[in-house]
Order: C-alpha cells, then sequence, then structure tokens
DNA sequence: TTAATAATTTAGGCAAACCTAAAAACAATA
DNA sequence: TATTGTTTTTAGGTTTGCCTAAATTATTAA
C-alpha cells in the first residue's frame, strides 16, 4: 500500500484524467486535458510522458491516453481528500457551499494518509460531499447513485436533491430563496410543455422553476 | 491589506529567518539559515536575494539578513496558521501531541485568509498551541509569557508547564507516563546539586526529574 | 600582521513544469 | 485521393529552486 509520492501537478492532471475517462472507460484526448487544466497541449504531452513512465497511464502516440488500474486508485484517494475536506470546510468551518470547492483544491494536496483517515473519522465517515457527490472510501470503493434531471420524473412522482451542477453565487442565493439544498425532497407537480418549465413542490409550497434551473439540479428518484 | 503570494519555500525561509532573528532584533547568517532549512549556503544566496528584492528582509554583502517589519508581519501569519492547524489536528482529529507538527508543516502554506479566520473562530480563538506556543491573532499580535526552565525556580516555587521542547516518541510517552503536560502545575521539593536533578511534586506525587528532562520542560511561574 | 580557516557569494548546471513556434500525424471533405 | 484543417508532438526556451565547484570576503590564531 506504499503511496506513490506524486507532485502537486502530477495529481491534478491525474484527477483530470480520470474525470474526462468516466471511471476509466474513455480514451482521454491530449487536448480535453489541456483545456480543462488550462495548459498548453505542449505541456500536457510532457506530463502525459511522465505519468506513462510511472505507469499511471497508458499513452498511444496522437491517439490519446488511458488511465490504469493504479492510476485510477491514486485519483480515487485524491477525491477522497478533495471531498472529505468539502464536507470540513461546509459544515464544521461554515463556508458556503459554493465557496469550498476552491479550497478544497488545495488541502487535497496534503498528502498524509493518517490526516486523511482521522479527518474520515472526525466528520463521520461521510458518503456525500456537500454537492451531493459520494466520497470514495479508504479502499477507492465509492457508491454511484442514480442521479436524474428534475425533468426526467413524471408527474406527481417525487426525488430528492442529489447533486447541484452550477456553483455561481446567484444560482446559490436562489436556491437558498426556493429552499432547496442536497437532501431536500421534491414533487413533481406539473411539467410545463411550452418552455419546459416544471412545477414542483418543496416543503408543502409549490413554485415552478425554469428549464435552465431543473437541469442544475440532479435528483435520485424515490 | 492585500497579502502578498509567496511561493512555498518562500515562505519557509521568512518563517526560518524570522525563528533565527528572535523577533526580528537579531542579523541571521546565511550558514544558519542553510542548517536549519538542510538547503546548501549558495541556494541560500539565491533565496536571499529575491526576499531582499521583495522587501521582506535586508542583507548586507557577506553580513547577514535582518528581517524587515513587512517580513515579521508576513512570518506571523504563516506562524498562525501552523499553530491553529495544530490546534485543530491535537484537539479535533486526536493527533497524538508530537506528530502534529509536520502536517501542519504542510497545511501552514495554504493560504486562504477565510480559510484561517474561520478554523481559528472554529476552533474558539485559542490563545496556545499544543506545544504551548502563543498563537499571533489575525493582526499578528502574539503574547508573551516569559518562559523559564524548571531549575530557575527556587524549592517550594511552583509553576504551570508552557512548553515542551523535545518532540521525540520517547520523551512524549515518558512524559505521558509522568503526567506531565501543557497546563500541569508542578512545585519544586527539591534540587539536588550533585547531578542537577530536581524533585518536583505532580499531582501530589514527588518524581525525581535529570537535568535533561528538566531542560526540555519550559515553566511558567505562578 | 600574516597565514590559515571559515563563511559567503558567484558561476554554471539540472530537473520540474510551464511556454511558443514549427513539424508531424490524423481526420474530414471536396 | 488530394487538400485543408485540426490535433498532437517535437524542439527549444523560461522560471523556480535547488546543486557543486571555485572565488571572494571575513575571522581567528600563530
Amino acid at each position: 500500500m506504499s503511496n506513490i509520492n506524486l507532485s502537486k501537478s502530477e495529481e491534478n492532471y491525474l484527477k483530470s484524467i480520470f474525470n474526462l475517462s468516466e471511471f476509466g472507460n474513455k480514451q482521454v484526448s491530449t487536448n480535453s486535458i489541456s483545456k480543462i487544466l488550462n495548459i498548453e497541449p505542449a505541456s500536457v504531452t510532457d506530463m502525459i510522458k511522465k505519468l506513462s513512465k510511472k505507469n499511471l497511464i497508458y499513452h498511444e502516440k496522437y491517439k490519446g491516453s488511458t488511465i490504469s488500474k493504479s492510476g485510477i486508485k491514486v485519483a480515487l484517494q485524491i477525491i477522497r481528500r478533495h471531498r472529505l475536506w468539502e464536507v470540513f470546510l461546509y459544515e464544521k468551518l461554515k463556508f458556503k457551499w459554493n465557496k469550498i470547492h476552491e479550497i478544497a483544491e488545495e488541502l487535497e494536496h496534503v498528502s498524509s494518509e493518517e490526516l486523511i483517515d482521522n479527518l474520515d473519522k472526525y466528520l463521520k465517515y461521510p458518503k456525500i460531499d456537500p454537492h451531493g457527490d459520494p466520497i470514495p472510501n479508504k479502499l477507492g470503493e465509492i457508491y454511484f447513485i442514480d442521479k436524474i434531471s428534475i425533468s426526467d420524473l413524471r408527474i406527481n412522482e417525487k426525488g430528492i436533491v442529489s447533486r447541484i451542477i452550477n456553483e455561481d453565487e446567484e444560482f446559490f442565493n436562489l436556491l437558498k430563496k426556493l429552499n432547496i439544498e442536497i437532501g431536500t425532497e421534491i414533487k413533481i407537480i406539473d411539467k410545463i410543455e411550452y418552455d419546459k418549465s416544471v412545477e414542483i413542490l418543496i416543503d408543502k409550497k409549490s413554485v415552478i422553476i425554469s428549464e435552465d434551473i431543473s437541469n442544475n439540479i440532479k435528483i435520485t428518484k424515490i
């Protein structure tokens, strides 16, 4: 279990490649990594060579990169750290939900396994982060929940808000006003064909939300 | 109040220079910085030039370096971060007292002011860290407590343990056995001239501790 | 006071992680 | 299929933070 020690850069690349790969199932293009990390393609090629040499990814020239088993393992540990810190920042330090990502981006690179395990225990082994994303456990195991759009539900069906995509301040305030957060139960009252807006019930009150808003709120059917 | 953004290295140099300078009062030699950071003198000279250009220190060729007002300010913020994280690791994550320094060395470089302020609030504005060192407040103000050695007390005088120097596992276990920690009240019963050992009273029990042990325990007179 | 020793700086190099410009490979389509 | 456009890689450069070896300055001791 001796964890390879990676630089902050290497960790960020690996995390991005993992995210782009859809759990290791897709080949990832150099350009897509470049765009996500805001780093020139030529530099990405450099790092791809480095990660390949460490067997964290496989690379075929001009074709793309695939993340390896050990690469996935490392990526999941970084994601675990990130999401645990997000829980800490949100629940303990009372940060606003849309501020936690940036700080967790830094904290995730502090690589003491004992630190993360103790943090996990302290937070009582949370299973999801404040955005509704699942937190891998120490072994890298992660639970997936089927997440669907509000518009995928039919009239009278119920769901629980499980993921909020947009992280802008404005959107955050809007949700607060509507009393929507992770865990909120909603029920579909009506679907308006005209503009794809949806009437939903929250806390016994009904509101109509636009297509754009509903697209930014993922739910779990109950 | 716009905080200059320094690299991890720059922060570590500044912290070391501050510590060696005895609160900005002493000139610091290139060699002493080299020894403390385990970096070759030639490299230290490089960094000295860099920090000088940023007006965080003053440097006279072949003479030594002095930390500037703004340098002290920055150093105190880094020390504040370090010590607050130590409190967190010790009190919340239940790390052993001699394990916290190393992890805090990493966490201290995560430079979100909001993070530190929220952490400070969460920990209820602690004034000392688990080693007994004072924590600078947001403004960089710091309280000094006169810390003396056990051997500086006279027979029948009392003190409170306020700083433990040695951080080795062994020493840690010894102190645990003796029921000594930060805040423990002790009373001098006898001073043995022969080997400079001291008989002290802890929790109504008397023990004799060697000169070496007493040198590693600083106290505040009461 | 000069010679030896120690501390410090300069000079030149190296690895990591980025860059730009240009070449090479691939893909798309006329 | 030949041409055009896009993607990826190569080549060569920069900055940061370190290194070693050699030169310079300061200190100590004969």
